[in-house]
DNA sequence: CAAAAAGTACGAATTTTTTCGTTGACAAGT
DNA sequence: ACTTGTCAACGAAAAAATTCGTACTTTTTG
């Protein structure tokens, strides 16, 4: 079997990712609804897309249910960190900096937020 | 000519203008043998993708040499900026705050930096 | 000037990702 | 038990991204 190179999730995948983190554990048909929001998806596809998931290892499946309930293998915080790890690498020739104002030029954040970042650094400083 | 969702670069695509970016415009062999350090590539291949990034806008051609020369559209920060803001929407769920935090955790920073970034946040509080 | 080298153009093959139709299994209500 | 609806499995088609062979053109070299 050949092997990917990367183990980055792609769109459709991370997609639903997104969704099985917001809402937990879930079914082919609650994750395919959640999915139609945006676009219309048919449901074939998103089983598809989540059986093919849970083989590279993405999901993890309760398959003792006839229903089946998928869940994602890795925690938000493991697959984000990953995820800006590899475009930093990838646009930002490893500038956590740079990407750190791009990611605050790009959307408004709040005073709140602002502070909360701070602290963060703060922090780091203190290692 | 069906349109293309999303005009985010591909891997390859970005990897090209990452070249582009670090090292001014160059020929497709330059770029080739830049993009081979890391794994082989057909020199046709990158030839190609040029040619395709080229017809979709993402780089400029100078065809009045017999070689031709190619540079981004984009400047680095716009094409950066995109690059985020789209992570921020699909894996982050619109949080800066959290992709920050991410970033940070996933490559150390320099106290330097942790300053450079601290006055930013600085500058935009002062709005 | 002829041959070799280096380029571009182009079409097509390959691979990866996304989509969906069809089939058969299971479940719920009548 | 029968009918209707929901589901998973599977294969294959469609679309998107990547790769490369071949033909032809321009430049360089002997």
């Amino acid at each position: 079997m050949a092997r990917r190179k990367t183990t980055r999730p792609t769109d459709r995948e991370l997609t639903i990712l997104r969704i099985l983190w917001d809402n937990g554990p879930s079914t082919v048909r609650q994750v395919n609804e959640a999915m139609s929001q945006d676009e219309d998806t048919g449901y074939t596809t998103t089983l598809k897309l989540m059986q093919i998931m849970a083989e590279k290892g993405l999901l993890l499946r309760d398959d003792s249910q006839f229903k089946h309930v998928y869940r994602p293998a890795l925690t938000e915080e493991k697959a984000q960190k990953q995820l800006v790890g590899d475009l930093l690498d990838r646009a930002f020739s490893g500038s956590a900096e740079k990407l750190v104002m791009r990611a605050l030029s790009a959307k408004k954040v709040s005073v709140k937020e602002l502070a909360s970042i701070k602290k963060l650094l703060d922090e780091l400083e203190g290692e």
